[in-house]
DNA sequence: TAAACAGTTGAACAATTATTCAACTATTGG
DNA sequence: CCAATAGTTGAATAATTGTTCAACTGTTTA
């Protein structure tokens, strides 16, 4: 995210455990799954868009709804939308002007219900 | 996360449907509780901070193999590691002068699982 | 057809943040 | 005790990103 810049990698870090190491390279998802996997959770990552995903957990709602229990604006609200379009977390229906939006299925309630769960229990 | 500046909202956002804002404004969660379940989140989103977790799932690690693996700094991988202690998302225990990490408990291992499934399958 | 209005778009900006560097602390082995 | 080394810290910086504004599109209804 920030300061990929240097290449010249000056303080590269020598491995300790070869054998731990070799276990962990052959058995880590690749890149790409990382970085696909940190794109969605980067979505819940956001307090406004995650309170509008809550609100879709209560109820259908239009984005100007959404603007209002939120305290934002529509525009903002749309961006928010359009991201969690393209991450197939919310659908939606067109009823003449007014667009409502829902979850898109159980995935995401399940993520909301898990990381609440850490937060109520923090053991 | 930025520009919450401008005081006078301009563009406040008119209630179109009163009945379905006034239900969700009764269920939706504290908004602290929103901001705390949001930083969490925000911690699996990043794919550095991620594919650390990543590999804790695998096996226990030190820290310069961690930053060896990901090809990171190891100071990179002590502020990460320093976020993920503060949230209870890691554990660790010192041996000699190497501090081994581990994940904390299974939440962690159920929210990595159940955003791979939502990745896998997107419909 | 024109006015009203829900939603979209993209530029601009403020704020956050991921990373590195350099210097530091802490723990062990000789 | 001293040298080596694993890890920490905080400042600096590049990059990302959340929000708003202003202008736009698309749909309806008067």
């Amino acid at each position: 995210m920030a300061k990929p810049s240097n290449p010249s990698a000056q303080t590269l870090a020598e491995i300790i455990h070869q054998d731990v190491v070799t276990q962990v390279q052959q058995e880590l998802p690749a890149v790409d799954t990382s970085v696909k996997l940190a794109e969605l959770f980067k979505l819940f990552g956001d307090s406004t868009r995650l309170r509008l995903l809550q609100c879709l957990l209560v109820h259908e709602m239009c984005g100007l709804d959404l603007a209002a229990t939120l305290g934002v604006s529509k525009s903002c609200i749309s961006h928010h939308l359009r991201a969690l379009k393209i991450a197939n977390l919310v659908r939606f229906r067109r009823e003449g002007q007014i667009i409502f939006y829902d979850l898109a299925d159980d995935h995401v309630k399940q993520i909301l219900a898990m990381g609440l769960e850490h937060i109520i229990e923090p053991q």
